[in-house]
DNA sequence: TAATTAAAGACCTGAATGGTCCTGTTTCGG
DNA sequence: CCGAAACAGGACCATTCAGGTCTTTAATTA
């Protein structure tokens, strides 16, 4: 299914609403807002803390910022702050796959772990607001696919 | 990590690797080529063949056989036929997000949905095969990135 | 100093994926 | 005509890991 891991989808959304917001914002009140449980809110907000996304304020009157503006912010790097590493499959880099398979694609698959994760960098958060970025957005993809000639299957 | 199931990534290096054999091959034959366990190649293998990527040839001396040239499948065909529609969440095609989340992104999942299967559908399994196709997709890649220009963060 | 709130980390649970096996059914060869 | 070989189609188990909860600690403010 190649299919994000909810944390990462969490993580998103909650950038998103907490650039809206203005001031700093409690976990408990960005849980109010997304409707994602509060415990995970947390930790959700936290792996983005460490990895610079956001910035905390503890103490009372505490909470979260943004720590840059979300069109600064690519889908790309969420994910892998939250997830860690874009790969399709094990054999990364060059290295051997795990299983020792004899497969002989490791290289390429690198091609295809690259296309995907420019495609994701390509994105950013500001653009995933609801509504006016769409349009634009929508138009890259369209460009995007008159450029993709490598060939295509049933 | 947005990563691949390993079932779609066998089935693309099955499928790569029957190709390069001529004639009908059997299961334990490409188990032994590719490494990959029996029964899991077994099993891929009859994946594929419902979806039409294989041909079978049942009784003694039988075995698998491409149903088409590998220029003609695409790397997304395969994955979703192992394992899916390919979508990065939960919220797709303007359906509601199952938790009731009040993000008011899910029109922004789709592009990202959208632009991932693009991509995806841009590669063959022919260009999969090492050394000599790889640079060709190498350089969609660069035109690719080219023409991202949506913006990126760090 | 007391209350509030984030930081950090341990821990539990459950779904889903990967992997195995078993029982047909078909086809070829003797 | 019979047996072996090989696919078809399940059921089934086991492991992993994501998702979520709880507890403790530290910092800030009133």
């Amino acid at each position: 299914m190649l299919k994000l891991s909810r944390l990462a989808d969490y993580a998103i959304v909650i950038l998103v609403k907490l650039g809206e917001q203005d001031g700093v914002v409690t976990s408990p009140a960005l849980a109010a807002i997304t409707g994602v449980p509060e415990p995970t809110v947390a930790k959700v907000l936290k792996v983005l803390s460490a990895h610079g996304f956001v910035l905390s304020q503890r103490g009372a009157k505490g909470g979260y910022r943004l720590a840059r503006s979300l069109a600064d912010m690519s889908v790309a790097s969420v994910i892998a702050a939250v997830d860690g590493e874009i790969a399709l499959t094990a054999c990364v880099g060059g290295r051997e796959c795990d299983t020792g398979l004899s497969c002989g694609l490791c290289g390429s698959w690198d091609v295809i772990n690259t296309a995907i994760r420019s495609t994701l960098e390509g994105i950013s958060l500001e653009s995933m607001r609801p509504k006016e970025a769409c349009s634009t957005v929508l138009a890259q993809i369209n460009k995007l696919n008159a450029t993709q000639t490598v060939r295509e299957g049933a």
